[in-house]
DNA sequence: GTTTGTATCAAACGTTTGTTTGAATGTCAA
DNA sequence: TTGACATTCAAACAAACGTTTGATACAAAC
């Protein structure tokens, strides 16, 4: 091996172009050639490092794409554990803030959210890996910290939808940008984030405020 | 010309196969001929009747994603005219129910919403046409029925990304049913809908009450 | 019967696709 | 220096791609 240790510079730029490429526009419509030339390197670089094309996009999950989202629950946990924990506002507040302003850039985001939307709206086979290694445990997690701290006792169910419904509108903040920005005639920067951030928190919370609830069902 | 009057079999079904494959695997993923098969007709069928593959996919949403979106809408509108119209109850519900209980089939609503994240997430030619023709309005009107309906003056962003908000959830539960499934290991059948219908329904609500509300800024 | 226009078809067009090949280059141990 | 191995490269491969073509069928108009 020439160069085992450090980072194999050429294996990583094609995994960074290709996690780029591949949010961007797709998985089939992103060419081997596209990948290789934005990376400089040679077009038979990704079959002698991956094996073949939708090798490299799992690896790009795998490599670039789970790491990431440990990374953003890392700070969310972080940013819990720094406020008074035992509020649901500081749960939901640190959950926005991690995945609207967390550690990733602002490019960042938006890659790592529309590659996970491509596999919510039709599921690879990175999406079983996907779902058993992050998303499953962290709502988990999340279901864990909520009821600990909301004042009422929720079924379970009852928990994950809600963890969903405020997760559906983190992810919907992210990938939607350019409907979100073009609807509300707002460019998309660091104070309109903020005003995502904080809209999030406040509807979420109310929406998880249980205290009026006596259903009849 | 052989048959101007009814439906034009062919084009026709060039838009039906059409449609369900884009909003299924996007626009790259698709081939002519797979239309084409699925649409029982000769590959060139597609250039004489639409020009080319890109016309074809602008025409989906014109003649069929449009009006099905207007189809919603009058749902909506219909419910909530049916129901006690001066209660945010009401808006929110008849909103809920036009998006996951309408006029459309399970089917259909999948493809629907489907093809709406496409275009949200990476948008084309067809976007502009979307936001002008349906949400832009659809927006608007939402604000103006919530608007008269609430106890409290919103200012005018603020309700909108309120609306954005139940607009994310829908959406997000509409596309990402696989994922949640998965992770609530409940099938999607018209139990579980109904389920989720009404977790918008009250989750949104009280994200909507600004009772409590009495915010420093 | 002839003409005209619409629609469908099999076949072929030139590109682009993912992948393979074999030579060339560089690196390190023997 | 030699041999073995890892990596890069230009070139080529067959297959799939969107699109075009010219023939054919068929109906209505003249």
């Amino acid at each position: 091996m020439a160069k085992e240790n450090k980072e194999d510079l050429t294996k990583e730029r094609i995994l960074d172009s290709a996690e780029t490429l591949f949010a961007q526009k797709g998985f089939r419509a992103v060419s081997v050639r596209e990948i290789t030339s934005a990376a400089r390197c040679n077009l038979a670089a990704v079959n002698y490092h991956f094996g073949n094309k939708e090798s490299l996009y799992l690896e790009v999950f795998r490599s670039r794409w789970v790491p990431r989202a440990r990374r953003v629950q890392e700070s969310f946990r972080k940013s819990l554990a720094a406020q008074d924990s035992t509020s649901p506002e500081a749960v939901v507040s640190a959950l926005a803030k991690a995945f609207l302003e967390g550690p990733l850039s602002d490019e960042e985001r938006l890659r790592h959210s529309q590659l996970m939307t491509r596999e919510m709206t039709q599921p690879t086979k990175a999406f079983e890996h996907v779902a058993e290694q992050i998303m499953q445990p962290f709502f988990q997690e999340l279901a864990d910290k909520l009821g600990s701290v909301l004042p009422n006792e929720l079924e379970e169910e009852k928990m994950l939808l809600n963890i969903f419904s405020i997760f559906g509108m983190v992810l919907y903040f992210n990938f939607a940008r350019v409907a979100v920005s073009r609807l509300t005639g707002e460019k998309y920067n660091a104070a309109f984030r903020d005003r995502l951030v904080k809209q999030i928190t406040e509807f979420s919370l109310k929406g998880l405020n249980v205290n009026d609830e006596e259903e009849l069902q």
